[in-house]
This record gives structure tokens, C-alpha cells and sequence, in this order.
DNA sequence: CTTGTATGTGTAAAAAATACACATTTTTGC
DNA sequence: GCAAAAATGTGTATTTTTTACACATACAAG
């Protein structure tokens, strides 16, 4: 055993008198934010992506993102990004992680946070102006086409996204608020790149016992409708539990 | 189906000839990483607290951390500061989250990346000069005893490595390299804070087959020595699988 | 009214997780 | 050296979860 008594505290300990004069030596470096916005459209996962407004980068795909203003908040920046170009305000956002590779901006240093976003792609009120916007399917893009490290930012974020979707219910921002089993299914797959078993799958949902039977059923299918449901979001937050299990 | 294909350049976009001049217009905010750095000892998951040398945090705790340089990287930032304060070069070392609240330092606004690390209490070669540093078992802290936003950044932290400690081997790191399993489930009932059943413990650990018996026993114990292990991290490398399964 | 297509359902087998008890080995104290 | 204390090491039965797999039904389209 050692350390486990909390020390006296030491009086010879020079103690720096002003904060602010402490934060005015810092270095300080422009930060920014990235958002890989997920939409589910044609049975495939898609990311929002623009063309870039660098010379540099010319006909190159960038995230959507931007500076963070001086007195603003990580997130906030995010959801600014957010509402300025999907006019959606009730988005799914997380943040992923920051990136900091020196060469990442052909102009200098720029520190990034990456966030993702998931939201439902026939909802929000994109302004697709001058072709400048673009749902690009995930799994078609290549490093030479993308600004920057934002296809390092996308892989990061698809395979958080593809981690996260299995052990928390994120996927149903993806889709639209009734959903039946099938959208969720190909869903799952287009996400995990697997094939899943179509009554096992049902059955597991079923058997987490969040999906709500909406009593509605599919319209303009080609086929016979299936049922549409809703996910349970209070239950959930109500029962869901902590242990895992250990398992690699 | 919309927007599959690639809409061809446009021609009316005007692009920013001067990258470099575009960052140098962006806002600039000092960015710091913090170490989360957990030791076990005493069956216990412990923190490296320092005394913050601060005035208006006099007599608070705070996790080891420092400025971003102008021209560093966070990971060599957060290495960096792993090195000096420990000694230790081959320290495990993740990121975890970003901190961006306004008023988290009381000098001004500082963002902060926080990293988790783990490391062998036994194996560094700390030096505890004038109390200044000190080992703090986490589930004591109190948030009014710690500085900063710190106490938040610990909390996230310890829920990313119980979350993180079931999915991957990261435990191991704060074990020596080679222990018993005993050793190894106090561990994970200290970390996850439940108890487990001894017998299907080990059968889990066996059945995962990545330990090594290493024919060695426990000395210095007194009571019946126990066999002494090794995780096998290549073969851990080279067979560990991607699926988990949905489950939330 | 026939054809095509996707929905909806159940069971058996295998695998994994859980609950649970006793003999063995070593140290310590007498 | 012997008894007591303490922790190691092991197996089986039960339950739960996962997996594999096939056919009847409902609706749309022609």
C-alpha cells in the first residue's frame, strides 16, 4: 500500500498568482470543427459532403465544418454547422475525436474536432444549391478525392458509427420516425457491410422489447406492406443496462 | 434515388487562392491535453493527482497535464507529458474526449483533449518530490477537492476504460507483465466495481485461450502461490474479430 | 386470376452464460 | 511437526442466447 492518505499540503510550492497572464504565454492555434452528417437513402449509407473552396483543393469533397468561434463551445459549433446547412435543429450528434497531424491544412496549422451526425435524409431542408452539396455513398470514396485528412475523419467516424450502432440505438435517427422491420434490417447491413438473418433479426429486436407497433403499414411499397413500428426511446432510457460482459 | 452520381464542377464557385491567409483570419484558443493516468494498487483504481499551482485552486488536485506546443502533435503532446512526469516511454496511451467549456479554466477560455493512460504502479519511476504528486483512488474523489473541469474529465475517462476494459485487453497494461488471475479479476472487480464469480472467470479468460502460463508461481504471498500468466497480444492481434453483435 | 415479391412466423441444435462445492497447496502460529 | 487459515484449482448441471433453416400469407401488378 502506498499513497493512499491524501498529503498535507506543501507551503514551499510557488503558486502561480494570475490565470489569465498563465493562458496569455500559451501558444495558441485556430481549431475547428468537422461533421461526417450519415444519411440512409437507396439501401446505402451516405455522408454529406461539399466541394471544397480552396484552390488548393480544387474539385476535392470536404466535411462540413467550420471555425469555432472565439467565446463558443465545441458543440455548439457542431450544431451551428449543423443547422446552417440542413436547417435541422434536432440532430443527432456526438463527437468522435480531434485531429491534429501538422500537415492536415495545406495553409497551417488547424486543429479539428470531428463530430457525426445522423439524420434522416429525406427530412431536413437541405439547400443542394449549385451542386455544391452532395450525399456521397461511404464505402465509394477515395483518399484522392477527399481535402484534407476527411477521409481519415470519415473512416474514423463510420467505424465509430459502425461500433456505436450495435450497442446503442443510434440508427434510428437515420430512418424516418415509423420504420418497418426491413428498413431496419437493410439499415443494419448497409452500416455493417454483413447479411443478416431475416427472423433472427426480427427476433432480436422483438425480444429487446423497444419497437412500438404503430398499428400502420408501408404505402407505395411494390409489394406487400410490412408493418411500421417506433422505436421506444423513453423505455429504453429507463431499462437499459450497464454491464456488458467481458468479451475479446 | 438521388444524387448517386458525382455532379460535374462547377464553374461559378469562387475559390480562396490563399490558404495560409484563411487561417491566419481564424480564431485562436489555447489547447492543453490531460492525462488521465490510472495506476492499480492496493486492489484499487488509482489516479496521479498533482497540487495544482495555481493561486485560485490553491489546495486542489488536478490531472497531469500541459500546453500543446506550437508545432506538436496532440498524442506527442500527451507522450510528452507521460515522459516527463513518469519516466516512461512505452506507456498506453488513448484519446478519449475534448473539452471545450468557456469557463472551465478560471484564467480564460482553454480547450483541453483529454487522454487516458495506463500504466504498472510498480514499474515507473515517479518522483514523488515534495508531495507534489500523489496516488488517488478514484471512486474517492470528491468534485470539490479537484481544480478545473477535472473531476468531469476523470469521470469520463474512468466510464471510457470500464466500457473499454470488456471489449479490449487494455487491463493488462495496469498489471505486471507477468500475474496471476487473481490478480487479473480484482482488477476488473475494481474497475467495473461488481463481483464475479471466480470459477467462470477463469473459465472465460482459459476459453479465450490468448494466456500464456508461463510455469512460474506467486511469491511473497502468503497464502497458497498462484500460477503467473502473460497475455499473448499477438496472437490477440492476429485473431481478434470485428463482429459483436447487436445488443443494446 | 395468376405471378412475383416481400412479409410474417417457429423449432431444433449449438453455444455461451450462470450458479454452485469441495479437495488441494501453501503459509503461519503454536 | 501439526493444526488452522487462506487462497488456489477444478467440473457439471441449468438456463439463456445464438444460430440455422422453410413455408404459408398478403398485397401489387399485369
Amino acid at each position: 500500500m502506498r499513497n493512499t492518505k491524501i498529503p498535507a499540503i506543501p507551503s514551499t510550492v510557488t503558486l502561480i498568482k494570475d490565470a489569465a497572464e498563465l493562458i496569455n504565454s500559451y501558444p495558441q492555434v485556430p481549431l475547428t470543427v468537422d461533421c461526417a452528417i450519415f444519411g440512409f437513402d437507396d439501401n446505402k449509407l451516405k455522408v454529406l459532403l461539399i466541394r471544397s473552396d480552396l484552390e488548393v483543393c480544387h474539385g476535392k469533397w470536404s466535411l462540413l465544418g467550420d471555425v469555432v468561434h472565439a467565446t463558443e463551445e465545441l458543440d455548439d459549433a457542431a450544431y451551428r454547422v449543423l443547422r446552417e446547412r440542413t436547417g435541422m435543429t434536432d440532430v443527432y450528434l456526438k463527437q468522435v475525436h480531434t485531429f491534429s497531424a501538422l500537415n492536415r491544412h495545406p495553409g497551417g496549422r488547424v486543429v479539428t474536432v470531428a463530430y457525426c451526425s445522423l439524420l434522416n435524409i429525406r427530412h431536413h431542408e437541405l439547400q443542394i444549391t449549385e451542386n455544391e452539396l452532395h450525399w456521397q455513398h461511404v464505402r465509394s470514396i477515395r483518399e484522392k478525392d477527399m481535402a484534407f485528412d476527411h477521409k481519415l475523419i470519415i473512416d474514423t467516424s463510420y467505424q465509430w458509427l459502425q461500433k456505436s450502432i450495435q450497442e446503442h440505438p443510434l440508427g434510428f435517427n437515420l430512418l424516418p420516425e415509423k420504420f418497418s422491420l426491413r428498413e431496419l434490417q437493410t439499415l443494419y447491413e448497409a452500416i455493417l457491410n454483413v447479411e443478416l438473418d431475416r427472423r433472427n433479426f426480427r427476433k432480436k429486436f422483438f425480444s429487446m422489447d423497444f419497437l412500438i407497433d404503430t398499428g400502420e403499414f408501408e404505402e407505395d411499397v411494390k409489394h406487400r406492406p410490412g408493418k411500421l413500428y417506433q422505436f421506444d426511446f423513453a423505455k429504453y432510457e429507463k431499462t437499459k443496462r450497464k454491464w456488458i460482459g467481458i468479451d475479446f
